[in-house]
Formats: structure tokens, sequence, C-alpha cells
RNA sequence: GCACCCGUAGCUCAAAGGAUAGAGCAGCUGACUUCUAAUCAGCAGGCUGCAGGUUCGAGUCCUGCCGGGUGCGCCA
């Protein structure tokens, strides 16, 4: 399709030159709401019309009179709506096109493309504001590599921070477990989520507390036994549960970049150097940060401390540091070991301090992607504007954070689940999730949750199915229900969490989409039982009645967009925009499918059309699904 | 206080400046002896928060209000 609209484009903009003064941006084709107003249209009389003071109208009719019959993939031209110009397209040559490229590969595109998302702190269990993150970052991910680029995924892990101290403390001294104990927990995420929860209220009352909490996270920087080990261990086990959980969901990681590494390999350091000779870090004038290095952030001329007075790094220095390393741009490198390996062979590489196994390198992007919701974007944006002042413009530009709004609960929800709302929060339309507060659902039991639900839905369906059979069916619903609901909604609005429609699993879910292909599938299973597998060239439209040829156009016009649509959500960073388009195309087909039946179908021909139609369609719709991350089971 | 985001049907959300503002859920009618009814067809439901402005054209852009959210830490 976008071949197709820069060759009429091109074509057209040769013959109206001659008489216009136009460029190559007046020139915008889009694909109009309704087949009525054609397959491709545009505004261009509208947009010349006021250069040259010429009323729309007369100037389309002029234009489309000069391109009638000189396009060559233009069947007609009309005027409409006050002077948009309608293009139809000539039908046959556009399936035959459509036909014969279909199987044709992605070339490989030259950027290396860096997504980092999850990193969530290795402290306790995800939970479904995690999700978001995670499931928007892997269809990222899915998009790049589906238009042909390399993709490091990165997932980081912040292991040294105050957060796994509140654990480590809470675990040593205010349950008294020593390290023995500990290794003995099942299920430490889990239990680590009460434990969070718990040790927070605990410091929010008690003042001395906190200091207690200070020391421990002392004690961890230093080294020091039994909290520096006890601290070691929980962020692995918990990153492994995470990875684990992630798994369930089809997510997966190429790279673990540990803050420890980012700390003992002094990655800071050599960011420094540049950052202070050039003068984006300087020492604060400020009385009040005396001592500490700052960036000034000019959006919102703000001085942003990156060195303590403690000599100490901040979040934002480390992640400064971490960000010029992914473009290539720090004079260091990590190293790395393996840490673990998924079913599929695939490896998870982790940083290390040490030299461990040398491995093909890793960082080295063209663009960075990083998913992190809309709460850190003064911090996204002041790495970018660092990134310029470093005289990187390039690698500025192609820092890209990903933004999305947060994951909410409504005061139902959290009163559904049990948990208690202050007086003030029962009258707010949603609350925020918070590990911190336990307020939240953690990931698993949604996840399970879900998974019960197809379970009886698959039961109730399909009785004569083993529990063996239905299993693997059950959670690829629930996979798709979950990764749907986490991409439908635009990135910037907050997703006030509600289990029924969480949990929903008919119309605008992942499971219709999947519920379409199944169908699809078993026709054409029929079909290639019944000697009709193999497709010749599709045949012509003309022999399909008008209303079925009206649609059947509809269908394959709108397939043809699956490349474009891509493109457009990457560059305008909505994913959303891939699961409308999905939903939309699965309407129009399921429409088709009730009016049209194949394998009783009389006439040859026809039956034949009805057959590339629907090899047509799960042809793109199973390369869509899989951008989604949504999989097809055999029956549902 | 400053900065960013949101306000569309009873509810949850779409609408890439464009043609008659669309879906799902909930409600009401209908369609399983048929390629799987997790489906389909239909009914009903709207001063797109308010007031101005720009434009041939505004839910969308600008200004001001009203209502809600978030960020602005020597936490990460």
């Amino acid at each position: 399709m976008k071949f197709l609209q820069e060759n009429v484009k091109k074509q057209a903009l040769a013959i109206l030159k001659n008489d216009y003064e136009i460029t190559d941006a007046d020139l915008v084709f889009s694909l109009p709401g309704e087949r009525k107003f054609g397959d491709l249209s545009t505004n261009l009389a509208f947009v010349l019309a006021k250069k040259i003071k010429i009323k729309p109208l007369l100037l389309a009719n002029a234009m489309a009179g000069k391109l009638q019959n000189r396009l060559a993939e233009i069947e007609s031209i009309q005027v409409a709506g006050g002077g948009f110009i309608n293009f139809f397209l000539r039908r046959d040559p556009f399936l035959h096109y459509q036909w014969q490229n279909r199987m044709r590969p992605m070339p490989a595109k030259p950027e290396k493309i860096v997504v980092e998302h999850t990193s969530i702190n290795p402290n306790k269990a995800a939970h479904i504001g995690h999700l978001r993150n995670s499931c928007l970052g892997d269809i990222l991910a899915r998009c790049c590599r589906f238009l042909g680029h390399e993709v490091e995924v990165q997932n980081y892990i912040d292991d040294t921070g105050i957060q796994i101290a509140d654990v480590v403390w809470g675990l040593l001294y205010y349950q008294k477990k020593d390290l023995a104990a500990i290794k003995e927990i099942s299920d430490l995420a889990s239990y680590l989520w009460n434990l969070y929860a718990e040790v927070n209220q605990a410091f929010a009352t008690d003042e001395k507390l906190a200091a207690a909490r200070r020391e421990v996270h002392k004690k961890i920087e230093e080294k020091i036994n039994p909290e520096y080990e006890a601290c070691l261990y929980i962020a692995q086990q918990v990153l492994l549960d995470h990875i684990r959980t992630m798994a369930r969901l089809d997510i997966q990681y190429d790279l673990l970049a540990r803050e420890s590494d980012v700390i003992g390999l002094d990655f800071f350091k050599a960011a420094a150097a540049e950052l202070t000779s050039r003068r984006v870090m300087t020492l604060s004038q400020d009385p009040e940060k005396q001592g500490c290095l700052v960036i000034r952030y000019e959006q919102e001329n703000i001085e942003k401390i990156i060195v303590r007075s403690n000599q100490t790094i901040t979040y934002v220095g480390k992640d400064i540091a971490y960000n010029l390393w992914k473009f290539g741009l720090l004079p260091r490198d990590f190293h790395y070991r393996p840490f673990f390996t998924y079913p599929d062979n695939h490896p998870i590489y982790m940083t290390a301090g040490e030299p461990g196994t040398p491995t093909s390198r890793f960082g080295q992007a063209g663009k960075v992607f990083n998913v992190i919701d809309v709460r850190q974007s003064y911090l996204q944006n002041l790495i970018a504007q660092v990134l310029l002042q470093l005289g990187h413009v390039e690698q500025s530009r192609n820092f890209i954070h990903f933004s999305y709004e947060m994951v909410a609960m409504t005061p139902g929800c959290v009163r559904e689940m049990g948990l208690n709302l202050t007086p003030e929060e029962e009258n707010k339309p949603y609350v925020e999730v918070s590990g911190r507060k336990g307020r939240a659902v953690k990931a698993d039991d949604l996840i399970d949750q879900l998974i019960a639900k197809s379970r009886l839905e698959i039961k109730s369906r399909n009785p004569g199915l083993s529990p063996d059979e239905a299993e693997p069916i059950a959670r690829a619903i629930a996979v798709a229900a979950l990764r749907y609901f986490m991409v439908k909604f635009n990135l910037n609005s907050v997703i006030a969490f509600d289990f029924k429609e969480a949990l929903n699993f008919e119309g605008d879910s992942g499971p219709y989409l999947q519920y379409t292909l199944v169908r699809l599938n078993s026709i054409l299973k029929k079909a290639a039982a019944a000697g009709l597998g193999a497709l010749n060239e599709p045949g012509c439209l003309a022999r399909l009645e008008k209303a079925e040829r009206e649609l059947y156009w509809e269908i394959i016009l709108n397939l043809s967009l699956l490349q474009p649509q891509v493109e457009y959500a990457l560059a305008n960073h909505e994913l959303s925009s891939l699961a409308a388009y999905a939903y939309g195309l699965c309407q129009k087909f399921n429409h088709y499918y009730h009016l049209f039946p194949v394998l009783a179908e009389k006439d040859p021909l026809v039956k034949d059309l009805r057959l590339t139609l629907i090899s047509l369609f799960k042809n793109k719709m199973e390369k869509l699904l899989q951008i989604m991350g949504i999989s097809v089971p055999d029956k549902m």
C-alpha cells in the first residue's frame, strides 16, 4: 500500500507540477473512512486554494480533469465534499500484487535499537503497573523487529537502592531472620510483597526506624555482611521471579543491566570528565546545595543534583552514564555472564563487574527507547538535554522516552480486594497503585485469575477436551486478554484498573481476535481436506455480487495497511492504534464470515476468491498478532 | 507557585485538523439442524466540561475559565 501511494503521488506530482506550484509536502493521501469517498483521498485543492485564491471545488475539478486516466494504478477519480479529490484503485491488479507479495520478508534495517523496559525494583513481586510497562515494551520491541531492526531488550536492575534495603532490614532486624532462614522462604517475591508494605508502614510511624534503614543501606553499599549477602540473594531471587512472571506472557529480555555494575565499573567517572569539561555539570552556587555537582534543567530552570555533597552519585547521574553507554558513547564497557536460558534456548546475559564470558557487543544503539511511566519525564528530558549539550545531536534525537500514564485502581476495586482507603481516597476517581502500600493487584494473581476463567470457558464449550489439551489453550487466551487490555488504551490515558474489564473475553478483547482466526483456520483445514489446499492466482472480483465485492475489497484494502500501521504506531508512540487496527479488521472479517459461506459455495470461482481472502487475512493477521504477542490456539 | 497530562453515550474507551463523532460493556429485539454463537444483525443512548478565537473545515490547534490527575527530593 505504501509503495503504491508513493507511486501514485510521484505520477500525480509530475503531471500537476506543469500547471500548479505544488511541493512534495502539499500532496498528502489518506484513507477515507468510507469507500464511497475512494480508496485514496487528498485535500490538495484546499491547501492550494489558499495560496492562489481560487475556490477549492473549482481547483479540485480542474486537477481531477488533468489526472483522469493518466495514473497507472487508478481506475477513476472523483471530486466530493467541496474539494476532496478521491481516487479509486484498479482492484484486480491490486489484489494480485497483495497476493504475490504476501510472503516477501521485510528487508533488514541497519539501525540497532535498544529497548529498556520492565526495570522493576527487585524487592517484591511484580504488579499490574509493571505489566503495562512490560507489555508495552515487549510490543514496542516486536514492532521494531517486524520492521527489520536488530533489537536488544534491556532490563535495568536497581540492586543497590534504598527499596531493597527496606526489605533487607525487614528480614534481618524486624523479623530477625538469619540468612539461612531467609533462604528457606518459598515464593520470596510474594513474601516480600507483604513485608515491604508492612515495613513501610512502620517507617512512616517511627522516625528511629528510618535511621536504621539508612544504616542497612550504607552497609550494603560498603559490602558488609550479612546485609550485603542478604541483598544479593534477595535481588537475584526476586529478579528470577520477575523473569518467570513475564515469561508467562512471552516477554523476554536480552540483557540485565545491574546498577551495582554501573557503580562498580565507575561508569559515572567516565561520563563526569566530559560533563565537567563542557561545563554541563558545575559546582552548585546554592548555599543549600553546598559541595554538590549539579546540572541545570533548562525547561524548568531547576538545578538537579548529580553528585551529592558526600560525593555519592544520584540516580540521575547513574542513568546519564548508563544511557551514554547504550549509545556506545562511554569509553567503557560492562563485563558479561550468561544468567538464564529460556525453554526456547534464548539466553539472557547479565552485566558483571569482573571479566566473564566474552560475548557479542551489547549496547552500540542507533536508537534508544526507554519505556518508563510519565512520572519520570523530567529526568528523561534531562538526559536528552545532556546528550545535546555534550554535542551528541543525533543521539539526543534518537533518545526516546516511551512515556505512558500510570495504572491506577478505582476505590471500588481497592475495596473489592479488602484493602483500606482513607476517607479522602474514597472520594477520588482512582488511586495510584503502590507496592509500598501493598495496594495493587499482583501480576501473577491476575494471570492466574485469567487462566482460571479461560479454563471454565473452554470446558463449557469443549466438554470433551482433556485438562492436558485445555491448559495451553487456557494460557494462550489469558495472555491474549491481558496483553490486549494493556495495549488497547492510549498511552496518555490513566488505566483505572477494573477486574471486569480486564477479564472480558468478548467484543473489544484479545480472545475476540483469536476466535476470528480459529474459525478461519478451521475453514482452511476443511478446505485442505477437501483437496482445495493449493491456491492459484486470485480471480477477478467481477465474479462476486456487488454486496460481497464491496466488503471483500474493504477487507483487502485494509489488510494492505499492515506495515504502514506498524510504522505509524512506532513513529507516534501509539501502540493502541495496532489494537484498534486488528480489532477493526476482525470485525469486518466476522461480518463477511456470517454473510458468505466458503465451503458450501457452488460457484468454484467464487469459492476460490473467498479462500484467497481468508488466506490473505490469515497471513496478515498472524503477523499482526505476533507483534502484539498473541498466539492462536487450535480451537477455542 | 511552576511544568506536563486528562475531561467525548449510563460505564470503559476510539476518532492520525477532513466528509454523517464511532466501538465494547450494561439494557432491549432477533439469528445456532449451517465453515465454532468467545460470533453476527438490529434498537436505544451525544450541547465532545464552559466561553471565545484561528481555519474552506475544530472533539482535535490557540487563549481564558471550571473540574480531575501527575511531577518539581543531597529517594530510586
